[in-house]
DNA sequence: CTGCATCCTAGATGATACTG
DNA sequence: CAGTATCATCTAGGATGCAG
């Protein structure tokens, strides 16, 4: 197995290290979403369904769940008639807050360099027909 | 919290986010391994290749190009006989490997937990016969 | 060596219907 | 309200073969 940190990882190579793990915890469609969400607070299955919009009731569920099985947020059902369920994020959940923003500052920092890139890497691409 | 754009984004729940960007940007399964790579300097493709291991040319291919589109990564092309390309991590390629390392630091931080956690739910699923 | 095109499978995701 | 179950679909990704 591997031992831990890496500033990108030792051998991140392989599945194990805890690069891949990170990344595959956030690197769905929901999974940010969601946190970005219940950062705000405990939040119930209908709020965040209407709040996230496009999701799908399954998703929803599923991502929940996932979030919750590794400990970064917490389901309380309510044995109520009316059913009630709240969501809310976990210390552990909140940690992951720090990252995820980052990465937020990097891409609103850089979001425009990037569309430009690619705006010009398409212009490139657009242009076989110069001189060649 | 943030300055500007969002701490997590204000929209995030439009795909134009540059949250959702972001984690587009890095979700899939190579990018962060090839920019992990390619921090440590230019390399061919074959070089990338044969380090990642488990990937196929088509992916090495087709994530080399969306890096570089994205102006993350410079492909530079050797006219030579015996066909050369080095790729190399662009200054705003470099910038994404702070954002990318607080998350990796993050997940080396917080695996134990994760795993902890997961263990536990796993454990508390499997014992629906605990008194029924 | 570098890279593109094609075929094919598995998993991810959405839509819908049903239940406690 | 809060899910679960099922079906249909879409696409990412792998394998293979060909080309400059």
């Amino acid at each position: 197995m591997v031992s831990k940190a890496c500033t990108l990882a030792p051998n991140v190579l392989s599945a194990q290290c805890p690069t891949r793990q990170a990344l595959d915890l956030i690197a769905d469609k929901w999974t940010t979403l969601l946190i970005y969400l219940l950062s705000k607070g405990k939040q119930r299955y209908g709020d965040l369904h209407r709040q996230v919009g496009g999701i799908s009731q399954k998703m929803l569920t599923q991502t929940l769940r996932k979030l919750e099985r590794d400990g970064l947020v917490t389901r309380h059902v309510y044995p109520e008639v009316p059913p009630r369920t709240e969501y809310e994020l976990t210390k552990l959940g909140h940690t992951l807050i720090g990252p995820l923003g980052a990465l937020c500052e990097w891409a609103g920092a850089h979001l425009a360099e990037l569309e430009q890139a690619r705006k010009r890497y398409d212009h490139l691409q657009k242009k076989p027909s110069l001189s060649a």
